[in-house]
DNA sequence: AGGTATGCATAAGGAGATTTTATCCATGCC
DNA sequence: GGCATGGATAAAATCTCCTTATGCATACCT
């Protein structure tokens, strides 16, 4: 077990007073006033069982010991400074996103790019978020996710609420004669069928009573990877609309009906934990998704909007 | 100037919990309860604005940045360790003493290869001390002098009493008649006429109205420098016997008269400041001058006896 | 499986160090 | 000689920092 210290407050103020060779101006960096200097200085001289410093008429200097030890000491408080110093450039500029799969893979992949082209000095790494995550999101800066609470305590701010409505490969479709009622969709396998969302859907959609339940479970639990089944033709698939855009331009998929249902009480939130309130990267981080979101002409809250 | 560092006992906490990996055993190490190192971690955390540990149950893991920041911290408390134990142990091997120039000539200089040899550990080195003496002494550890008041707030320990009495060397005792009253000496040169010891002299032996304020002032004011007037025949000097006990005892001095008086209000002291009050080598020092003054016979103060 | 022990988090409260304020002193400088 | 500068010191205020007490999660043991 190692050696005890001197009281800290005491090797600083000698740190500072052997930089400066002046009890007051030490004061002035450590905001402190020169006697407060005085007093540690004593205190480590004490302790020392020697005095650090000899006093002149208005000026100090270091005793032999005190010079051999400052030389030390300043040193050890310079390691110490460029260490919080690395620490926190290094931490300024390393944003980490741990992002649900879903906005990971249809939002945040093909865009990200723009983000660091605008903000070359921070790197950002996506990490998973999710019941089964890697527990490095511990680590992360900023979460995305589709939660019906966001992590308490956390600032969370909503980014679009959850619509959804089946979709399906138009490959898919050709293989029934049509789909012109809801009902025609149970022709098809399901993807995912216990997904609450379905039974959701089908209510609003005129049919209470549709039951999946004896449907073989997929349990994908990432609209990402039911969307990729959906797109490979797998079955039919309830998701976003907004996190489907680019497949339904370009023909992956086709959403049969207009209905789209909203979840009251499930949104997708970015959110950060307080001491990241004023944070740099976070902040740019936050607003670029919000632009990006007002670009695709989401209804977007204020961007200061913030659920407690 | 340089920038703020966190504060420091956080610092200190981080430092040891990222070594033991452990809140509870960085507490133990520290002397603090496990609830004081989390609260400090925890400042630390909310000051960088990142976690430096993720914490799983019943064990704590270093973060990215805080194993980043952990190896240059703990890597600067190591060095300011070691600063403060090299110093510690260089202190306790040096020992400075301050003595008045008749101590260190008469008495310290043929004594003081007996304590190197008993104390091979400590490197004594001897500054002089007196009113026109280098300043250095300020980073005495201990004095030696004969003051008629010891340094004020130093603790001291009287060593002997100022005894004096006239003494010569046999070469100018020759050169007169006879020496067997007092008065005779008049006949002889006088070293250091205005000392005040010989008009005390004078008049306890029996001639109070001696006037030396006449005759030419060498004024030495180190009996070192007088002795050795006086063993160069030069005059009769007013000198302390003990501190000429090899000169006597060569024949080099003789002293003409049993009378000696005694400085009621000087001795000569051995001091030393508060802090040294534990100090090994001061007390290895002290009591060896002790020991070395009983040798001699010396009616001696307990080796504890205190000045304040 | 249940109970116990271990390890960290948190709130409230208090003890104590640390700092400030207010002087004092010595001396360098104009 | 008078003022300004720089440090020492005592008393008082402040505000960290630490402890106590408790809760919680979970690993380990029987």
């Amino acid at each position: 077990m190692p050696v005890n210290l001197p009281p800290l407050p005491a090797i600083r103020a000698f740190e500072a007073a052997s930089r400066h060779l002046s009890f007051t101006k030490a004061g002035e960096e450590l905001g402190m006033t020169q006697a407060a200097v005085s007093y540690q200085i004593k205190l480590l001289e004490d302790r020392l069982g020697f005095l650090l410093f000899t006093r002149k008429t208005r000026k100090i200097e270091l005793t032999e010991h005190g010079a051999l030890l400052a030389a030390k000491v300043i040193d050890s408080f310079a390691s110490l400074r460029t260490a919080f110093e690395d620490i926190s450039k290094r931490s300024a500029g390393h944003l980490v996103v741990s992002s649900n799969t879903t906005f990971a893979v249809n939002w945040l992949s093909n865009r990200l790019v723009h983000f660091q082209m605008q903000n070359p000095d921070i790197a950002v790494r996506i990490v998973p978020y999710g019941p089964n995550a890697d527990p490095e999101f511990n680590e992360a800066d900023i979460v995305v996710s589709a939660c019906k609470a966001p992590p308490k305590g956390w600032y969370s701010h909503e980014l679009v609420q959850a619509d959804f409505t089946p979709m399906l490969s138009p490959i898919l479709l050709e293989t029934v004669d049509e789909i012109t009622a809801p009902a025609d969709l149970l022709k098809l396998p399901i993807v995912d069928p216990q997904d609450t969302w379905w039974t959701d859907w089908f209510t609003v959609a005129g049919l209470p009573d549709v039951d999946l339940s004896h449907l073989p479970n997929s349990r994908m639990g990432s609209q990402a990877l039911e969307a990729n089944r959906a797109i490979a033709g797998q079955g039919v698939a309830i998701l976003t609309p907004y996190f489907c855009k680019t497949a339904l331009e370009t023909g992956q998929l086709v959403q049969p009906f207009e209905l789209t249902c909203r979840a009251e009480d499930e949104s997708w939130y970015l959110s950060y934990p307080p001491t990241h309130r004023n944070s740099r990267k976070v902040r740019l981080f936050r607003d670029w998704v919000h632009a990006e979101l007002q670009r695709d002409g989401m209804p977007v809250l204020s961007p200061t909007a913030m659920v407690a």
